[in-house]
RNA sequence: GGCCCGGUGGUCAAGCGGUCAAGACACCGCCCUUUCACGGCGGUAUCACGAGUUCGAUUCUCGUCCGGGUCACCA
């Protein structure tokens, strides 16, 4: 075969040659640790999980050891593309802290070694795809769909391995002219790559999350590029992170089987094989058993989903690092308010296997997160929030600000601050009380007389003044349940409760419904300093009225 | 079906030849407490199974079972 003339054949508008390119993307001039890494999405218009946990560990892995971090478009699949996707991704990323040194953003490219969206790089790919044909590594292919899937059925019903192998590789040896007929006739082809690797050999790999690899040698001929002349991910993925200078690949472990393809590629390019960080699949509880997240069943794999519950970044970052380093907890602990950055991130803790997505887990980070806030930066987040969510209740809250800190003041900051709230849209449930229009009418405990509850609130109406400390105001509480021939005494009524009628908790309770409509709040006489006087008055009244 | 990866409490997990097998979430109990939230103390519960190597295996080897992934002109 004269694989010279093959090449001028099927490319004979490449001019440039792989040494060109190596001249035009330069090795980076980086020390030998850097990391040089890259995000390399689809913008299917989609983004999830799976995507935030493989740009944190690019990000960290990057980041701390002073190396790069670019983004690269995967748009080599037209038909999944979505309109706008890109700008999607790039906004979803940017909020969850994810800083790209490089590559693709908004308004185009950034850096020297683009462009970053695959489908622009056609003719970088052609320049490789040439070098293979002229040394004899890659040859056309004109089989069409069906021939592929009655190639496929024949192996099922063989119990063959499956694939573009051996005999079934019908195009690989064919002479130059059967190809030349083809091309004639218009007929779409593609590239594939001859491989020369057997299924007999193994070796063994050493990824930095697996650890050592077993990999069998791939036979299969692969497609390089698809009919369009773009190329598929294996051949883009040889092609740009070696240009780009990748030293890391981060990505799901879905891509092990495919490995051994890629390290027979990287070798044939003439390439240095990057480091791989193979990441196990995030999984969740469905029944009595683990599965893969799943896109279709489940609405907590999209990132849109804890924007909409309210989860603050931060709280969603918290977790996943301790999903992926879990001393990164320990970590945290350790030193609560440093900067997630200065947490000593390594690929070899990542579980192999893949971690168990815990939504109550994420719940408790999240309140944590928020507790550390100051009532100021709880009021600006939440009115971030409600403004996308709940106009109403944002128009609320911005009616009247210093109210409404106020609220979110309570028991915020010192040594055991109150955890109330994990996500933005539990602030109204919480705290929607303060606010006349999200009040509830009381309900009291019916197990107390109609007359007794009216007459402990107006008992209160006649006793309460705002002017009061907490103190004197709580004396005035346990006087009215005295007068009225309960106890004040706890220990008392714990040890024999048959001995009452009731308590100072009842009272309490009492009051609390009347002005909360709920039976449990933050501490009553806070709640009556911040509605004001009249408005506690009033509310008691109403209470009174409706019995 | 072939190939690959994995398996420590309900969950996240540390440990990787000798441990009373850390810690966190969840759950339960007690304390604190006017309710709630917080906080404090305590508790239930784990090395998938079977062989082998070894004085000794959760740690090493093999097999079984179970879970996951993948076999596209998708990434």
């Amino acid at each position: 075969m004269d694989y010279k003339a093959l090449a001028e054949l099927l490319f004979p508008e490449v001019t440039e040659t792989p040494e060109d390119m190596e001249a035009r993307f330069p090795v980076r001039n980086y020390p030998e640790n850097a990391v040089i890494t890259r995000m390399a999405p689809s913008p299917t218009g989609f983004v999830h999980l799976g995507n935030l946990v493989q740009g944190l560990t690019s990000e960290r892995m990057a980041h701390q050891s002073c190396g790069v971090l670019f983004l690269r478009v995967e748009d080599t699949d037209a038909k999944r593309e979505v309109e706008g996707a890109v700008e999607v991704l790039i906004n979803t990323l940017k909020h969850y802290g994810i800083n790209f040194d490089e590559g693709a953003t908004i308004d185009g490219d950034s850096g020297d070694y683009g462009p970053y969206r695959q489908r622009q790089r056609a003719a970088i790919y052609h320049v490789y795809a040439k070098k293979l044909i002229l040394e004899g590594m890659a040859y056309p292919c004109f089989c069409t769909e069906e021939e592929l899937s009655e190639m496929r059925e024949k192996q099922e019903a063989n119990k063959e391995n499956f694939g573009y192998y051996g005999k079934y590789a019908v195009w690989r040896d064919r002479s130059i002219e059967d190809i030349k007929a083809e091309m004639e006739k218009g007929k779409p082809w593609v590239l594939r790559f001859r491989s020369t690797g057997s299924i007999e050999n193994q070796f063994k790999y050493n990824d930095l999350v697996k650890g050592e690899l077993t990999i069998t040698e791939n036979d299969i001929d692969q497609v390089l590029l698809k009919s369009d002349g773009i190329p598929t991910y294996h051949f883009a993925h040889a092609v740009d992170d070696h240009l780009m200078r990748t030293t890391h690949v981060v990505r799901g472990d879905e891509w092990l089987p495919s490995l051994p393809f890629h390290i027979q590629l990287f070798k044939a390019l003439g390439f240095k094989l990057p480091k791989y960080v193979h990441i196990g699949p995030l999984m969740k509880m469905d029944g009595n058993s683990k599965r893969k997240l799943s896109k279709r069943k489940d609405p907590e794999l999209a990132l849109t989903f804890y924007k909409a519950e309210g989860f603050p970044v931060e709280a969603v970052y918290e977790y996943i690092m301790t999903l992926l380093n879990s001393n990164y907890e320990d970590w945290r602990r350790a030193n609560p308010i440093a900067p997630s950055t200065d947490f000593k991130f390594s690929p070899k803790k990542l579980n192999p296997a893949g971690n168990l997505f815990d939504y109550l887990k994420l719940c408790d980070v999240s309140k944590n997160e928020i507790a550390k806030m100051d009532a100021e930066t709880v009021y600006s987040r939440l009115v971030e929030y409600t403004e996308e969510f709940d106009t109403e209740f944002a128009q609320l809250l911005k009616a009247d600000k210093e109210y409404a800190v106020k609220i979110l003041a309570i028991g915020r900051g010192g040594k055991k601050p109150r955890k109330d709230l994990a996500t933005w849209k539990e602030a109204k449930p919480y705290m929607g009380f303060f606010y006349d229009k999200y009040l509830e009418a009381p309900v009291f405990e019916e197990k107390f007389e109609k007359e007794l509850i009216k007459d402990v609130l107006n008992k209160y109406l006649a006793a309460f003044d705002f002017a009061d400390d907490q103190n004197t105001w709580f004396n005035k509480v346990k006087a009215i349940t005295e007068e009225i021939g309960f106890t004040t005494d706890m220990k008392a009524y714990k040890a024999d409760p048959t001995a009452f009628k009731g308590t100072v908790t009842d009272v309490s309770t009492f009051l609390r419904v009347a002005i909360t409509g709920k039976t449990n709040s933050p501490d009553l006489y806070t709640v009556t300093q911040i509605l004001g006087y009249e408005r506690t008055c009033e509310r008691v009244k109403n209470a009174i009225n409706s019995l």
